[in-house]
DNA sequence: AATGAATGAGGTTTCATTCAT
DNA sequence: TATGAATGAAACCTCATTCAT
């Protein structure tokens, strides 16, 4: 993969980050990363395309950083979640609280018709609350046996989230996020002791 | 306000609901209102003012059918919270878990780059938090003290509940959001035990 | 119908006659026409929409030019014919034998990758075909009873009109053509001998 | 001349009889002739010499196999003519009745507008013409003086089989040929009969 | 002899808005 | 109030050709 094909990914990664799949143009791209009109389509097939491996790409940053580097680690399960949580809320800090989630953005703009980027915002949060059901398990420890009440229960957390990103975004205002963060670690506390019983 | 002008908002709210604001076209609404092209702009000085408008008009829905109707009314407020939920999850149910929340669609789609949409869409999530926390002092009672901290809760179980719309329509699946209500409603139990005490 | 969408037809069909449909760009259309970019659509929903308009306007010269006016009319038959002859020589001439025949080259540039093209030239030379057949029989007289060889006889009478009118754009001398029309004469003399004996 | 150049003029004679000129891309013939971009350019200074080097090589090719090998046989001129007439149907129903002549596709699309074409389609209707002539000047025997005559009557045989073609394309359908060339036939044995009287 | 990146004019189409009636 | 024609900037995309290696 050329190094000219992975600028203009990165690039689009932050315009489509902050205004959207639609509403980044491509002339907006062509400017960003200095390329010409035509050029543009010797790299990519078309804007879909585009938008696909801009999906991509974020996702690999995830997995490497959130997925792997955090939750996979050899640590103690709630140091682990922690740190997802601190991540998480520095993520949206990097963009002084106002582009809110990548993946929440598309679900909301793409998934109603384009069922090819839904499908992969779809599988980013499978991911996601897979490997934290995980920790969940973890912290449970050898009495953890029902999987499904755990995976249901990481995507509640995954939603508190990506609710609290959204209301984020609509305040401009990072202390909500932190605010339903307190929640989600008072939740985990609540579920992980009934099992603890 | 004239009818006709009623009508074209609450044609385009159906449609900026399912579309979103930018990939609703002017077209689409003229067409779906049965008005000619010249005529809409006697009614609306821009697309942008037909956009409020309709904010407006869902969120007045909005007001009387939740804010008013379920969680001012004079009963338990355990079952006000309740009716609260079941009427969320029905409103989802309506449009085949594809659509998700209006407000928080706009949200996404318009706070960043539009600050008129970002206010009265932070406006509505206010609103709803106010009247959700006033439930919530009235479960814990007159020993219902920090009004912050109350505040602070509900707006993370509207978080939870927005968040829960987010990824139920990124799966299609209300399953999801019923999910993330059962935690909301577990975690509302502990809320208000902890005051109990 | 209004007159300008009339008038972009006819300057199109100018165009398209000359340069085929692929070859007459927009632009062409729009500054011939003199009207902007986005009015044109607002008249038709696309070049194709166009270029079938320019078949249809185009032919219904021709029904009532040849199909009507000649081939129709209450003549003796070989006045019909020879009317016929001349009327075709004379379409040519006005293009100083440049352009060809329209149906000829739409037939020729569209009907293997459109098959809308195609089957409304095929319908075209399907209706010459059937009234050429009805002045054959008319010379014939009542003795005419193969209708289907007759009809085969006037399909290639107008093959010999389309390949002398081919050949004419090729070589851009009209004496190709009047050289083809003599043999189509002498064709049909002997043609109707055959069925009088 | 390279091997390489014939090869990407074979590849393109087969598309540019199928799509025609203009609509044959560059792109197509890359891909499917599986070169280079700047390759091309390397053998061919533009898309419009190779375009006509395809004219050459189709011509050569038909050169070849009806104007030598049957049109100038050393047999009688029935047979000969007999045998273009099988030739040339069996050129057809190898595209099964879809792209019709090569060189009569180019005289509609390019005569008008691309002289250096015109002129080389022009030539080859010529050659075809003035084989044919003399396999009529044959048929006649010694009485045959008129050359003029006969090279016109050959023309107007030419006319004929291309005008079949056209019809045949527009129809799909390979009946509409065989249906002229029986005229075809018909003409040729008056033409000959004229003489010997 | 070969590669594929770069160019840039031009292709069709879309869309919010304005104008004339 | 109402109509629909007109506008024109901007959208995505195509394509023959040139350039650097």
């Amino acid at each position: 993969m050329s190094d000219k094909r992975q600028h203009i990914i990165k690039i689009s990664a932050a315009l489509m980050h902050s205004k959207g799949y639609e509403n980044t143009k491509l002339s907006d791209i062509l400017q960003a990363a200095e390329i010409g009109k035509g050029n543009f389509y010797h790299y990519f097939e078309s804007k879909q395309e585009l938008g696909l491996a801009v999906l991509d790409y974020i996702f690999s940053y995830w997995k490497y950083a959130l997925l792997e580097n955090i939750l996979s680690a050899d640590k103690d399960p709630e140091v682990k979640f922690n740190e997802m949580l601190a991540w998480v809320v520095n993520q949206q800090k990097r963009n002084q609280s106002k582009c809110g989630c990548v993946f929440g953005n598309l679900a909301v703009e793409m998934s109603e018709h384009d069922e090819t980027f839904r499908r992969k915002v779809e599988s980013v949060f499978d991911q996601w609350t897979d490997k934290l059901a995980r920790v969940f398990a973890e912290m449970i420890g050898p009495a953890a046996g029902n999987d499904q009440q755990i995976f249901k229960f990481a995507q509640s957390i995954v939603a508190m989230l990506e609710g609290g990103i959204l209301l984020m975004k609509s305040k401009q205002d990072i202390a909500v996020l932190e605010n339903v963060i307190e929640l989600a670690r008072t939740s985990v506390r609540h579920f992980i002791q009934q099992y603890k019983q």
